[in-house]
DNA sequence: AAAAAACTGTGATATACATCACAGTCATTT
DNA sequence: AAATGACTGTGATGTATATCACAGTTTTTT
């Protein structure tokens, strides 16, 4: 069950058995059932997620009704509404499952415990949020800069079995565009080719 | 010089006298005069910034030669382009003083020094970066779902001085339009109010 | 196996925003 | 003080993408 976080987890720091095996204690293991839902907007984001397994989106729903799509986390990846997740406050995220999925949970007090006993959490957590924030620039960038072509392009790029495991309207959503928008697009791809 | 860093430092964490002096001897004061470049796209990022006084802007140039800015950073904030910064890659990014500004610089050696010196840095440095993440998601999740109009006031909103301190293409280079486009809605608010 | 729900394609039309072009103002340099 | 460069406004036109509406297909549920 905590076979892939302690992989991911050693691929940035080194960590102790005996500190992995205190941070195991931490953590609340949970499988959730694809269309099923770990944070629904309104409620405070009570855990940070890890995905050992299976497939998760993270989305906004505009006052339109429309849904943005902010995250896909596949096995290995984290997610949660960090801002939430740290203040209590309401979220206005969600978070489903794609597919069956098996799941670490880890609420505020346990992380903070974690990264106080364990510094190299602290380290760790560190580069994993600095990665983030350099892809989540870019791809803010990329928004201004590129065409949802080239967007789509990239995604497929970025993660070339996406198309197999989600539905194209969630993959339109991800690049900020209709899913009619996507299907035209699509069409034009490979009429040209 | 150091006093603003200091009260910044302090805000987040607790650190002794000690290592605040430790601290001190890693960065390195520079005074950047208005339109002069602290990173150029094409070299790597050297440095990362502390911002003492003053007004830096980064920003990437497309192909099509337009210009779309990433962040102003103020005084108290912090600048970098991150990715070449931790792997000494040719930037993409470009920094610029948008008024003469006093800066505090640091090396990639001097700053993992720091953070395994000090481990409280490595703590900042995680909540920093972890508050950026937050606004910077927030952000894009902003392209998406609100008009150009919105975006505007919001950053009105979020710094108040702004259109006291930048020219408007660069307010609409921020929000992901061109200089007409900002004009037209300023003309429209101004004459509907 | 039937029914319901989710997903995709496609036409017609609408709209937010970009592009191009030029003029006028303001600020900076010499 | 003149000259240069930076900035802003505005009209005319173009374009990428959104919206609406409906049909056809695939998947999931019962």
């Amino acid at each position: 069950m905590f076979d892939f976080l302690f992989k991911k987890v050693n691929e940035t720091i080194t960590i102790s058995e005996d500190e992995f095996e205190f941070a195991k204690t931490l953590f609340i293991p949970k499988k959730l059932r694809k269309k099923r839902f770990l944070l629904q907007d309104g409620d405070p984001c009570k855990y940070t997620i890890f995905v050992e397994k299976g497939l998760l989106r993270s989305y906004t729903i505009d006052e339109k009704g429309s849904e943005h799509i902010l995250q896909f986390a596949m096995q290995g990846w984290w997610s949660a509404d960090l801002y939430s997740f740290l203040t209590g406050e309401p979220s206005e995220y969600n978070i489903e499952a794609l597919e069956d999925s098996e799941l670490l949970l880890i609420t505020k007090p346990s992380w903070d415990i974690l990264l106080k006993e364990v510094p190299a959490f602290e380290r760790y957590f560190r580069i994993l949020i600095q990665n983030n924030l350099i892809v989540t620039q870019h791809r803010l960038m990329g928004t201004f800069s590129t065409t949802a072509e080239e967007r789509y392009h990239k995604l497929l790029e970025d993660f070339p079995d996406i198309s197999q495991r989600v539905p194209q309207h969630m993959i339109a959503s991800y690049i900020g565009i209709t899913r009619e928008t996507l299907s035209r697009i699509r069409n034009q791809i490979s009429s040209s080719s």
